[in-house]
DNA sequence: ATAGGCCTGGAC
DNA sequence: GTCCAGGCCTAT
């Protein structure tokens, strides 16, 4: 589920629900959440309070009144899940933020690779991230400089978080459909049209599934209710013109297109 | 660029 | 049982 509409519709329930709230405890229910935030660590927010809640890419920041801030990862499965005061422990529950009121934040994370980190004031809580995929500052002369520093083919650099920030393996492959770009083909062979295109195609895509996440993101983490042209649709026919999809494997991860669709060249 | 690791659960 | 998974890191 998570990619940068994904997250931000989990962010902006999590800030409705944690900003202005004082930390009273922070409980890890999984031991391998602990490689990214150890006990000592979960002890020093107690007491702190949510200033500020943030999303960039993929990563969620929680600023907290000391000038400390969580950082949050969802991975493949996170997802936050709101519990009111007195509600049981939710299922994949792997850290709580119980916070003033009774409340608490859960994490929930089926698979536990979700990371949730600690940064000291004035520490920079997030790694080097490209523009945001959805707005302005995403630009074709910026992708275009950043191709002309890289090699190799376009879909997996389009994952590259310092290319752009949120894109991830089913809206990197839906946007090279929109776009008509063959996934495969190498940055240094794309043309300036082909990028102005391809920077189209990932806004219109993030647009959409910002404007749909609201209303079909279920709790269990999946979006069920959207409907995707090419992800996961392997021999299904093509939404345009009926050739079945084509699944590739690039960098290790499944990627989906249509043979017939793509433009000569790009 | 690829392989393996981290984890669990769902599909087959 | 096997394979796969919307992410990312490290090692080769």
């Amino acid at each position: 589920m998570p990619e940068l509409p994904e997250v931000e519709y989990a962010a902006g329930l999590a800030r409705r629900f944690a900003v202005g709230r004082t930390i009273e405890r922070v409980s890890v229910h999984h031991r391998a959440q602990r490689r990214s935030l150890p006990a000592a660590a979960a002890r020093r927010v107690v007491g702190d309070a949510v200033v500020r809640l943030e999303r960039r890419g993929k990563y969620q920041v929680l600023h907290l009144s000391s000038g400390r801030a969580l950082a949050v990862h969802f991975r493949m499965n996170g997802d936050w899940e709101l519990m009111e005061p007195g509600a049981a422990l939710p299922r994949h529950a792997r850290v709580v933020v119980h916070l003033s009121g009774g409340v608490g934040l859960a994490l929930v994370d089926s698979r536990a690779l979700a990371t949730v980190t600690l940064h000291a004031a004035g520490e920079a809580p997030l790694p080097d991230l490209g523009p945001e995929a959805n707005t302005d500052a995403f630009d074709a002369p910026w992708l275009a400089a950043w191709f002309r520093k890289r090699r190799g083919p376009v879909k997996p650099a389009l994952l590259d978080q310092r290319a752009v920030a949120g894109i991830g393996n089913i809206y990197a492959s839906e946007a090279l459909w929109l776009a008509r770009i063959d996934p495969r083909t190498p940055v240094n062979r794309l043309d300036s049209r082909a990028i102005s295109r391809l920077v189209g195609a990932v806004k219109r895509v993030m647009a959409r599934a910002i404007a749909r996440s609201a209303r079909y993101y279920n709790a269990d983490g999946s979006n069920s209710a959207l409907r995707f042209n090419v992800y996961d649709r392997e021999a299904k026919p093509c939404r345009r013109c009926g050739t079945p999809i084509t699944r590739i494997v690039q960098a290790g991860r499944s990627t989906y297109f249509c043979e017939s669709c793509v433009r000569k060249g790009a």
